[in-house]
DNA sequence: GATGAATGAGTGTTCATTCAT
DNA sequence: AATGAATGAACACTCATTCAT
């Protein structure tokens, strides 16, 4: 199991370094110090083990309570908007964090319908949840009525993931604050939920 | 320049069914009934004839003023939201005619960076013009001063252009109709533009 | 020893399975339900356990007493006759039943010198069987004074060793009966043995 | 097409050489003074060339006329004895000056089904050929007319064809004279065709 | 005697690019 | 300008064997 997780961390490491198609077994091999047949005792290939490198940052992020939102749980209207903004700290501080191993995980979508499928599944649980707070904000009256909450979660995480993408991966310029600031508004404005000071 | 413009030709096809990644010199050479080595007469590379592919499809798109947005030329509020549902039908529609392609550019990006820059000079047009219509709907005081117009219409940008991808293709299902209302929804809320029959 | 005899015994399940080439030591341990590394406590290589799995076989076949090619004892004609189809029919039959290993067999000899001698020491006995038989014959005025015993005994066995072959191994059809049938009216005629009511 | 000669001639040595399974494509190339790439111009893989130079082989000997098994013409009796030995010399010439071809194709049939196929069409020539000459001879009364002349035909072939595998691919020595005598007595008497100065 | 993870050498195949004709 | 055969570098993967526990 030693040798698995050096794989693991060797392999996160070339996979940041040189992108998921130019990333070499056996230099996976060679960062984690074993022999390059020593990889084929833990993984069967290049995909098996970057789906595990994921894995262990999803579990991560789990563990780092990343993937918490932040509790929406009382109903102050000045919370809302915090609410929204901590959801996409959180997110977009996640993303800052890992952007060598999101840049990898684009080129693999790119390259392989299986991290398509990947990439979905990870934006679900973000999807699901924002889907679930913009029904409950219409049902209070606090978001347009008119939008389906779930293409409108998907939407506005396709825009917040994106642009994550162009800044921390793409390195396109743009500071952080103003970043959050601007998701943050464009996200309530876009739901109609009303201003904190109205 | 027959041969040429064939090759483009030729090169389009394969890049659609094979993706940019898949595509073969060879391939795209035999689909234009010319000898391999007539490739090299007219392009350098594969990365050349991609990009003359996208340069071609830029000028089909100016052409056929798709890139055209819509005049925004008169002043009634019925027709700002009007004017916005039109230019993200007109994008919408353009994607949806060039999906193979557009994966392909997509694959592209992943894997080389010059074409980071191609998909971004091509959606520059899209954003700058945005950008230029949310700046003046600030000074007619129909829409939140607070934003950026630059980061605002690139963000609103990203969020059209990722949902067209995952929609055309990644063949993630949803109805043209329903993309269309919500996106134009989304985007004027956003903006805080006034409803049409406000 | 126990061990031992269950690696011979997963062995010969393996080769059966899936040939000498393709045939692989971990399989055989595994198969064995002991530790890869316990295999080279038992053998040395691939060849070794194939060599001890070819003489347990040798073994079963004496203690069976298949190689016994029927008691040639009397001297009335008819019985030449029978005494031949006999030895026949041993011979197909015991090939019949080992026709997988008998098929790994070739391929090991096919690929290492070391099983070509396994297979004509194999074949000697037969063979040897065969050129007394024939001798004896001649002695007796019954079989042609013209033919070399030793070389029409290895051509006879060749013979019916590749009919076994082509017939069990290679799955090309021949009824059982008409095999053995065929196999000793020739084999009587080669020799030109008396006819049975002659 | 010379480049693809001087492969099929380079892989003949380098299958006489080295066996089927030990010859190594990169050697065939350097046999053939040409890049590594340049065999998959004209052929798919190992297979493929073997193929290649067992067409060749088999080409020769169609022009060279050592399939024609020798005129049976005429009905003297002496001839028919004749017509037996010089089909079996020119077999058994035929195999002496290709054993090293024939050993490889012994390892090719024993590594890969499609080898069995081409070997056994290779034989079925051979085989049709003497079954119809036994079919004459059985209607003519010159050969025992409880033989199933296919059957019989197969058998005296694999004969044959094992006997010249183990002389002239396995080295067991015997003299060539010999060998001919010897099989073609045992031939004509399993047939029980009459001897020349009955 | 048993374990089983670690070792690492060895090779078929692809394809962008060249260049003699 | 066209031809198309020739080039050759680059890399994943297998599996018999070892050896520290």
């Amino acid at each position: 199991m030693r040798t698995r997780d050096g794989l693991v961390t060797a392999a996160r490491r070339i996979f940041e370094r040189d992108g998921y198609l130019d990333a070499r077994i056996v230099d996976i091999a060679a960062e984690a110090k074993v022999a390059t047949g020593s990889f084929y005792t833990h993984f069967s290939s290049k995909e098996d083990v970057f789906a595990a490198v994921l894995a262990r940052l999803h579990d991560e992020m789990l563990h780092a309570g990343v993937s918490d939102g932040g509790d929406e749980s009382d109903g102050e209207r000045k919370d809302l908007w915090r609410g929204v903004e901590d959801a996409n700290r959180a997110y977009l501080e996640s993303y800052r964090r890992n952007a060598g191993l999101m840049a990898a995980m684009e080129q693999a979508a790119a390259v392989d319908p299986q991290f398509v499928r990947v990439r979905l599944e990870r934006s679900r649980v973000f999807i699901d949840r924002s889907a679930a707070a913009i029904a409950r904000l219409q049902q209070s009256g606090l978001a347009d009525p008119e939008l389906d909450p779930e293409i409108a979660a998907r939407a506005l995480s396709a825009m917040v993931s994106r642009l994550a993408y162009a800044t921390f991966a793409l390195g396109e310029s743009l500071p952080f604050d103003t970043l959050i600031d601007t998701v943050t508004k464009l996200w309530t404005n876009a739901l109609r939920m009303p201003r904190d000071r109205a």
